[in-house]
DNA sequence: GCTGCGCTGTGATGCACCTCACAGAAGTCG
DNA sequence: CGACTTCTGTGAGGTGCATCACAGCGCAGC
């Protein structure tokens, strides 16, 4: 099971090509909403630079986090592909580039060459094996078992590799951010990863964190399938 | 938000004509395995009559499902339009009758008629979109709106109406499916539905269960987002 | 410098839901 | 028909995690 959401409609399918002749360059701040839920824009991004918070929040305020997207991720590609209202929040959490596409771009892309639409079904069916194995994953298993593998999830697509092999994550996730990320709370988070801590399997490195035992998380997080 | 999970691939795509035209009639006994999670066959199948449960299993034997699919709906078709493993297990609920195309003739469909592509296109976007609503749903909600939220859709996908308005949901799901449907155990389903029937919201009718009160359903059900 | 503000750490308390255990009811198959 | 399996109903007790409350810490800005 591929442990990352990002989608990479780039590859082979003609719309790098198609992004770096027509996309629009744009840029947003730290903080600043991309795309709103119940937007009705239609418009795709490829992230160039920065990183981007995928969220959805319920009528109490409670956050759900579904993923961050990074450089060469395209984000808001559903609502571009077929019409309907935006269905999350996206949140620049850095500063962010991007090239943007309209959806007649894309549909005129679709209609010209055939071998793009395959990628693009292709892309839209990773997406949805990671999207249900995560509603599975949250059923299933326990917070703790959620969390190491989003550690590891964490580690793999944004960490930077250390000297001695063990990989560091870097001061991008708040506590509060890990638990919307795995749905517990900031606390839960912050109990469960102490207790790591003292274990040895992970350490903490001025704000970053860095996982030392790689294995012994892999079998938390393996406790449930 | 469309209550419903089932895949339309059939719509206006190409593929009823082509179902019709060369797929393999076939048939299950209920309980019989169609799919199972790893397998490496890339088939798909239209259901034509009969019931069909997609489910995954934890290696603890806990068991998530993820959704029912019946006449009209595709089952398999991530297999057949990537294939990668099976992600799920697909179980005949009932008797089930389908019709089975293969790869090779959806990619033959495919490259020969890109009007089927954007049709492709658009389900795996619904479907997209509907999965990762379950997740945040799952996420955000307590059990008792979950379980809400599955009744209105069961009773919407497979109730049939009753002469007074209300709908009726036949002897089709047991509590424990039910459970496996939201997440909770077969005790939890079975208290919150004896504390509805008290207050007047459901009815037991034989096997079956009636919804007499909707709009208290959809209240419990949309106290979250 | 001081003043906030967002993040982290930690205890006390509560509750939603699970687990286990068992009994009765209802289909089902010889 | 009786034997068996599957489903339903219900209590007692446990627990994972939320909630609340508050204290310290580090950084940003005036």
């Amino acid at each position: 099971m591929p442990l990352t959401l990002a989608t990479d409609l780039t590859e082979d399918t003609g719309f790098r090509i198609l992004l770096e002749r027509h996309g629009r360059a744009i840029e947003f701040a730290s903080g600043r909403t991309i795309y709103g839920t119940g937007d009705k824009d239609s418009t795709m991004m490829l992230i160039t630079k920065g990183r981007v918070e995928i969220s959805r929040t319920s009528i109490d305020g409670r956050r759900s986090i579904l993923t961050h997207l990074g450089a060469g991720d395209m984000v808001g590609e559903l609502a571009a592909l077929d019409g309907m209202p935006r269905s999350a929040d996206v949140v620049a959490a850095t500063r962010v580039q991007g090239l943007v596409l309209t959806r007649a771009q894309i549909a005129a892309l679709l209609r010209d060459n055939p071998e793009a639409a395959l990628g693009v079904i292709e892309t839209l069916c990773r997406r949805l094996r990671e999207t249900s194995a995560m509603y599975t994953a949250h059923v299933l298993a326990d917070g703790q078992a959620r969390l190491a593998r989003l550690l590891l999830h964490l580690a793999e697509k944004w960490g930077e590799p250390m000297p001695d092999g063990r990989r560091r994550l870097s001061e991008k996730f708040s506590q509060s951010d890990l638990g919307d990320l795995v749905g517990l709370t900031r606390e839960s988070v912050n109990r469960q990863i102490r207790e790591w801590e003292q274990a040895g399997i992970v350490m903490r490195q001025g704000r970053g964190l860095v996982i030392c035992d790689l294995a012994a998380l892999l079998c938390v997080a393996g406790a449930a399938e």
